[in-house]
DNA sequence: CATTTTTGTTTGATGTCTAAAATTAAATCC
DNA sequence: GGATTTAATTTTAGACATCAAACAAAAATG
């Protein structure tokens, strides 16, 4: 992860007017898009190795395990291992192994439907919810610790652009 | 990946006067904060999977070799195990795998330092810089082509925010 | 100078990811 | 209704990440 590339391009000419005082050269002559991709890339991966080292001194869990007990956790009705898969955007045969962990911590139930034997029904155990309760609070602490010290307009102003962004991208896909 | 939490929150009233039209309840009622999370981790790891697919594909390679070839490739004088570990914020025992893999494809050389036997020099090969200089030009397209479809004014919003956000999440560590 | 201590790297155990092949159940098609 | 197709899950092989323990070489210490 940093995906470092800068490279010494500054050509295509602006077409725009020029900014007030300078057309921002910025640190690097690298593209704008770059800059972004390695700060996005940057940010996240603090952020997520944050996350992950507290899930696992206080909880002696991980981001992914966290995860799929929030997606759980907010469908009383449960969910198939596919579902899972497409809501964590994550590969079918990466469920099986986590489900297989938090079945055997506890956390979550699986059983067979009964419409299709093909398929499981994953819920949130009543030690996974209290579980979970309890780390998701703690969690959200975090994030507003590790982000909260942006002030109200940067953060609506990031979360606009992010949101921009993510759509952008998922037309892409 | 996807940390969702989304709680319902909402209750620390806004001191600041009232937007115009609503105060945004947004999608959910969960902490700013939180919401740029997602966000934020939604981008990067879309983003991050699609130029890892086409690093695959068109080159047979992954993102955590291309990084390392991209800070080779701005260092001619070398870098030891350790300072690329840093460099790439990652932990010296992955780098020892992902370099004996560049060595034994040629990509790169490793020779102990003469001043101190414990550390290598590494540096890229002929062939690794000619290889890696390929792989750049593509992956600035891609990136320039994910990212490139928001304004100019947006992405230099962005890239300020995010390396607001950066500065903030540093001083943290 | 012999003994710590520190530093650079490797190794091993574990966790997570992917992609692709295998398995099994359901649905569909003559 | 038996054969094919589709769908849900598991398995396997290959990356890459972490942390902690083990080493070996260099530096520091007394």
């Amino acid at each position: 992860m940093d995906a470092t590339v800068k490279r010494k391009v500054r050509s295509a000419k602006s077409a725009r007017p020029a900014p007030p005082v300078e057309p921002a050269p910025e640190s690097d002559g690298a593209h704008l898009e770059l800059r972004i991709w390695l700060r996005l890339l940057a940010c996240a991966t603090r952020i997520e190795k944050a996350l992950n080292a507290r899930l696992r001194k206080e909880f002696n869990t991980t981001l992914a395990r966290f995860d799929l007990l929030a997606q759980l956790a907010r469908r009383p009705e449960g969910a198939s291992m596919s579902e899972v898969s497409d809501l964590l955007m994550v590969s079918n045969g990466a469920i099986t192994a986590l489900v297989q962990k938090l079945e055997a911590d506890g956390m979550i139930h699986r059983e067979v439907d009964a419409e299709d034997r093909r398929t499981f029904r994953l819920r949130l155990s009543q030690d996974g919810a209290k579980e979970f309760g309890r780390m998701a609070r703690r969690h959200e602490e975090w994030v507003i610790a590790l982000i909260g010290e942006l002030s109200h307009v940067a953060q609506s102003d990031l979360l606009q652009h992010l949101t921009l962004l993510k759509r952008r991208l998922d037309k892409h896909a």
